[in-house]
DNA sequence: TCAAAAGTGTTGTCCCTACACCCATGT
DNA sequence: ACATGGGTGTAGGGACAACACTTTTGA
């Protein structure tokens, strides 16, 4: 019988950071830990790695089990594992971030687990090094969106080219010119332009837009420089 | 005392994709596998990530162990945990690319273990996922070279722009126009230009350069478009 | 009629690519 | 002299940012 013999072995886990948009401000989803250490406390979605699982089925079966939502837009960001990041047991965690649709979120929203929303500016302090997390999943939201078209992943089927537009600024913290935006965005492709209007925010009424699912799936690993002045 | 009772425990490894060029081609270095199973196997530059270490500081260790390098480039790709992935007993490992100057390491070799450089298209088969690794760490290095100076961690201290070329012809496995190559990798300001030619290549002979290390760490994280015709 | 947001037009600038051509030098 | 890479010049086109303007419609 082989074996690593002697090797240590360790707990793995997996914490989500996930992104939501109400269509004014970037939000992240938090929830009250529901276990010793630090109980009570808001932390990360998360949880450990099972048996028979990947870390990416690991973080699907989380968010299913905390949100209600399956398909979820899922990336890992990078593995944490400093010694002595949680203080009872050496663990390593995986990070993801995901993007949902708040709206599709509190639809079917499972109260189970005592999550809620909050201003990505405006969170409460969190356990561990889930700050640090947020910090990182939140440059790399911004780096992976000036390039790739995933923001739409936020918002419902239907969307208006102003509420792209207000999340864009929301994600990189920035002033963008509306006018140039409606054009680089349609001049993508990747969006098809509906009958009806969404009359809430103006007069006027800003057309609904869908995702050319086609497109969007043929061109998502395309570059497509999507801010303006790229710097990062 | 407080515990996660119950929950699984597993290994934790890190596997380095370590690339080199010889100034004709991109290679990676692989070593025989010196542990059951597979044992003779070529496999990727792997160890456990140890009880005082984080997975960083493992791929580290390792690759000072196995190379006698430090201060390489080495960046964290993805993690693989797929349930069965090692048929002994269960291990996650955390894949890291490293670039690093072919010539230094061969003056420095360390022979206790037996490693030996692949052209990158042209390697032998790799034991467990290992072929996969390979591949998702050629296609970020590709994904990263584009918008970032990182290829010059390949290279020696002074290079020329001739072979800074072939460099980047190779990881993206195209044909680059020499001529507006030149132009565009002197005009990010990165290069200072030395008095010195290398005259192996050519009568006329090309010029040295080296990095502005300065602007170099100052904007590693920019974007340049250092790829024509941006694709992936 | 007016306010307010949506969205189209316009223009100058800069960058990028394609390709011609000159340069330096060992043989 | 001439072959061989190294390197610069140049011109056309396209993308992009800046900003003016028209459109639509509820109040």
């Amino acid at each position: 019988m082989i074996e690593y013999s002697g090797q240590p072995h360790y707990l793995v886990a997996v914490d989500c950071i996930v992104f939501g948009f109400d269509g004014e401000h970037l939000k992240i989803l938090l929830v009250k830990r529901g276990l010793e250490p630090e109980i009570n406390k808001w932390s990360l979605m998360g949880g450990f790695v099972g048996a028979n699982e990947s870390p990416d089925d690991a973080a699907n079966r989380v968010l299913k089990k905390m949100t209600g939502l399956e398909g979820v837009y899922l990336e890992q960001m990078q593995i944490y594992g400093e010694p002595g990041r949680d203080p009872i047991e050496r663990t390593l965690s995986v990070g993801y971030f995901a993007l949902i649709d708040i709206h599709k979120y509190e639809a079917q929203l499972n109260d189970d687990y005592e999550a809620e929303w909050f201003l990505i500016n405006d969170r409460p302090k969190l356990i561990f090094d889930h700050d640090q997390m947020v910090a990182d999943a939140r440059k790399k939201l911004r780096y992976k969106a000036a390039l790739h078209p995933i923001l739409f992943e936020m918002l419902p089927k239907k969307f208006t080219i102003p509420q792209l537009h207000i999340l864009f600024e929301e994600v990189n913290d920035t002033k963008i010119d509306t006018r140039n935006f409606s054009r680089k965005i349609t001049s993508t492709g990747l969006l098809i332009k509906l009958a009806e209007k969404d009359r809430t925010g103006s007069k006027k009424g800003a057309f609904y837009f869908k995702l050319d699912k086609k497109k969007y799936n043929a061109n998502s690993q395309a570059f497509l420089n999507l801010m303006p002045n790229l710097k990062i």
